[in-house]
DNA sequence: AGAAAATCCTGGTGGC
DNA sequence: TGCCACCAGGATTTTC
């Protein structure tokens, strides 16, 4: 499940290596979560100026307009001087002077969107309403406190909305509350001082280490390079329900909150 | 009005 | 083997 740190660890694998390419051909498969917005035989002769991220998009900047790649919950980029044929779940292919990027994507729910300027229309629906950057100065502990003061939410929930900070998906929510030490469940405006301190910290340091381990790969998750990730095998909590806690040994215990698993330890994390 | 909760999309997987 | 429930990220819809 590609969160921050996967598609960080994505954009790094190949954004170098496409800076300055021009576009030979592109196309287009099966309809993904948001039409590419434009003919993808248009996108031929463009150049790639750079790759940069907001949030969980990856944003390809061409010398005109913009491509916004989403990875969904299933989908992963590949980028090399050349591939092998296409499978039945690759639904964007963009030839270029300095390799092939594709997307794979068997689920669809993620997208390849063309806009001319990042004020477009689309791309500000896409873009508009995403939260503080949580490994840039962006982040700021104030604004952080002030957001969750004004929430209700289990915190949890709250972290995953993407309005108040981005990139912070199921798995990296349950991580930095467990670092933090608060309950999963504990409503964000009950949050005290210095618990929002320890989470503001938490967030940051749990996305910048899976940065630097490759990410997770929970099932099928690879960099653009095909590298596979190491830091599921760091999680204190998530996906070990029933198993014991790292820091205490009693059990993780596994809850639903808003349909989706939540882990945390009863012990370490008190309220 | 604004926040929170429910729903929907898709295909792989695991249990029976 | 086949069927079905379940899971996931996030936009949209519904409810409060």
């Amino acid at each position: 499940m590609p969160e921050l740190p996967e598609v960080e660890v994505t954009r790094l694998s190949f954004a170098q290596a496409i800076q300055g390419a021009s576009i030979i051909a592109a196309s287009a498969g099966k309809p993904l979560r948001w039409a590419l917005g434009c003919d993808a035989g248009s996108l031929v002769g463009r150049q790639v100026l750079g790759v940069g991220r907001r949030g969980k998009y990856l944003l390809i900047e061409l010398d005109q307009g913009w491509l916004l790649v989403h990875l969904g919950m299933s989908g992963s980029l590949r980028f090399a001087r050349e591939l092998p044929p296409g499978g039945i779940h690759d639904h964007f292919e963009m030839v270029t002077t300095q390799g092939v990027l594709r997307l794979n994507d068997p689920r669809r729910f993620g997208c390849v969107v063309y806009v001319s300027r990042l004020e477009d229309a689309q791309a500000v629906k896409l873009l508009g309403k995403l939260g503080m950057e949580p490994l840039t100065e962006a982040f700021d502990l104030k604004l952080f406190a002030a957001g969750l003061h004004q929430r209700k939410a289990a915190i949890k929930q709250v972290l995953l909305a993407g309005d108040l900070v981005v990139g912070v998906g199921n798995i990296y929510a349950s991580e930095a509350l467990f670092m933090a030490a608060i309950r999963p469940t504990l409503s964000a405006d009950a949050l005290s001082k210095p618990q929002v301190a320890r989470l503001h910290a938490a967030i940051k340091n749990v996305l910048t280490r899976a940065v630097q381990k490759g990410g997770s790969t929970l099932k099928d998750f690879s960099s653009a390079s095909g590298q596979t990730g190491y830091f599921q095998l760091e999680a204190m909590v998530y996906g070990r329900a029933n198993l014991p806690c790292k820091q205490c040994g009693n059990y993780i215990k596994m809850i639903r909150q808003g349909q989706r698993a939540t882990f945390y330890c009863p012990i370490c994390q008190k309220r």
